[in-house]
DNA sequence: CATGAATGAGTTTTCATTCAT
DNA sequence: CATGAATGAAAACTCATTCAT
């Protein structure tokens, strides 16, 4: 039977949604797809209209975020050479996109778990194409001596998870802006990582109190980041 | 009827055992008791001689992790004062203990979510405790001008979720011993938190390339911890 | 909306030849309407303009596979007064007609009992007047003396399954001709019905090596049946 | 929990029995397993006790009622040399054999269809080696010129076929004893294969009534099967 | 204490069928 | 006529939990 109105199209924006909201707030074990159905506004049954198993619906929205991210990263950084800067502008870079989609962020981090063998690697694989671009950046300021790490890889882990527990405890809504945010971590990350962080030579002596540098305006990626993403989200399921 | 030669003790220890081990290696909700009884040697029936329910097995193994690293802490950090050596020896304990409990720690970070709201809000309140603690640490640095950061809090959290996702790729039989990897840790942290790493002043200029630090001799921290935990783990299971 | 180049009546035949074709190699239940759909080339709910329901068609293609067979009965048959040539005309008919029908037989067999029971018994029925024919072949050869069996019923049933089992295992491509099957089983049957099989007095003395008899030509049933009928059958779908 | 007098080797019995029972009546598609657990006694999730699941039920079946059935014939005719006696030997017990396990028989028959490829496989070649039995008997009575037949393949498939389809229309409870049939069924047979059936020589001439022969007496074969296997098969269910 | 037999509610998934467009 | 979106009932199977023995 046809619903009177019903369109598919909408109905499978709305099952994604419906999706990321309801694994990031359970995992993929604890969601059912009763739950899911109910959200989406439909019968269980007819998810399988739109995916072909729960297994695989993960797979997808798994896939498409981290597809997402390889993309947004080279759009944001592709065009900057100097290291601080694609430092600078990959951190702004990694906190926006996390909070601006934190569900889906969430979801990727938690929930890799329940792929299957063959589903996670394939997702590893696309993973590590995106460690290996942020080792990039700091291997090469490290080669050309802007910054000063012990071993870039570990530092690589270190700051990029870091960076990604962002989403385990900002909400938008608290006493930091996402621009103070973003230049209070781009300081913890410069500090690690032994940068230059734009504000000339520092610290002479430890012992005395150091000039904190003045933080910097606001990125230009942040103007580049595409308008928040579909999970942050009230009420977004289209009425149909 | 009884099998010869059980022990109810030991083989509440193996439970124990049993349940970190498969919990952190499928979750809560895919491990299932008749795969945890099976690895116990009991029939999953017996089990509820020893637990009440699934839900309150986890709860407990939870909140003894939680407990026991708070115990674990003060032992190792309450007799020191100067605020470098506090946040070393931290760095040390914290990533030695994580690594020593690597499964326990697993279960702790990604499990909490498969609490009962009420039993998930008393482990949230002990793990507020330690958190507490850590926060104590930076920010009595911090007044006292050794360290430098812009929000106390934040450099917390940062600087905790750097240091306990250590457990998501450090293998101890890598090419990084674990001594090795407390210095380089301890190097990014100190960084981060522009603490002196004890190494004097540091790069005065940072166009100049910075003397690295001589890391310094595996520290005292590491010999009070207690015997590597029961979770790294081949044949753990005692015959009964 | 409908497809350009559509067809009903093209549709339809499409439709029983699919349904026989899927019918006979994965049984009703197995069988499900969107298997049908896709071959005939239109969406499940179209079929809805063809059939009232899943069950009913089964019955229409039963119903119609079996009248087909009765009137393919009397087209032979009739007018063959002669006992031995009566047998010998239904022997060549029948194995040629499920020969030619294999699938559409193969599903007369086997499917039903997934008819309803009202639908069953008026399918049953049907074949019983096959069934009464054949034993007349054999009652009235019997009461001539040209035939002799033990028991009228019971040899019409054991002499009608051996032929319709011919199904199960001949493959025109393989080893034997048709021709070849039609004396073979031409014999076997003879034999068994202690028939005449028109070659004379046989084997006066079971001690000796019977002579053979000499197989006759091909007969002229063959040559009355209709052209092989639709069901074995590459590429039946025809384009609309 | 456990229902006081439940008994897990009884309602494995009861279930086999229960299998056979539905399979022969509904077949495996349409019997569910509600219906089995039903007539077992127990919930549907029960079953999962005993076995791995319902495709493997329906191999289990098949497995067992296709050796059984060999190991049957080679204790009822290994020790018989002589060919007339060995095929009258077989008819009985192929007969006796089908009728004693009619519904195994009937879900041998029927429901191979739904095995998977690899369980299909493994039972056809169990059935290969029957059938490889059978037409040992006619080959060897054709070799030493005792049969007579034009194919001995072919006949062993018409032979076999036509005494298995016993079961489809062979009711213990109708006019014929088993005895009588049996009888009439080795004539049929004894006449298809032109083979002597020990009543001298027949049928002179064709022209004149044969002295139909004499029946022999029930087979001793008849009284080496094992009691009437359990399938047929009021309230065999026990009570536990 | 431990077993083994069972429950019963839950899960994912399938599918004939309906009907607005 | 045909599509595509949906229903809703049923299927196989899972699993925490109970309890007589």
């Amino acid at each position: 039977m046809r619903k009177p109105g019903s369109n598919g199209a909408q109905t499978l924006r709305n099952l994604r949604i419906a999706a990321i909201q309801l694994l990031s707030e359970h995992g993929y074990q604890a969601m059912n797809l009763r739950m899911l159905a109910g959200k989406v506004g439909v019968q269980a049954g007819s998810l399988y209209n739109y995916i072909e198993s729960k297994q695989q619906l993960l797979f997808w929205l798994l896939q498409e975020t981290t597809q997402k991210l390889l993309v947004e990263f080279d759009l944001t950084l592709n065009a900057i050479d100097d290291p601080e800067e694609r430092l600078r502008q990959f951190v702004a870079f990694h906190l926006r996109y996390h909070i601006a989609n934190r569900k889906q962020s969430s979801v990727l981090q938690t929930e890799m778990r329940s792929l299957t063998a063959k589903n996670y690697h394939a997702i590893a694989k696309l993973q590590r194409l995106y460690t290996d671009k942020v080792r990039g950046i700091i291997e090469h300021g490290a080669r050309v001596g802007r910054f000063h790490v012990e071993d870039a890889e570990i530092a690589t882990f270190a700051f990029l998870q870091m960076l990604t527990a962002i989403i385990r405890w900002y909400r938008p809504q608290g006493r930091l802006s996402l621009n103070q945010l973003v230049e209070i971590y781009t300081d913890l990350t410069f500090g690690m990582l032994r940068a230059d962080d734009g504000a000339g030579t520092r610290r002479v002596a430890l012992s005395e109190a150091p000039p904190r540098r003045r933080l910097r305006a606001i990125t230009p990626a942040a103007r580049r980041l595409p308008p928040a993403d579909s999970d942050n989200d009230a009420d977004l399921i289209a009425e149909s």
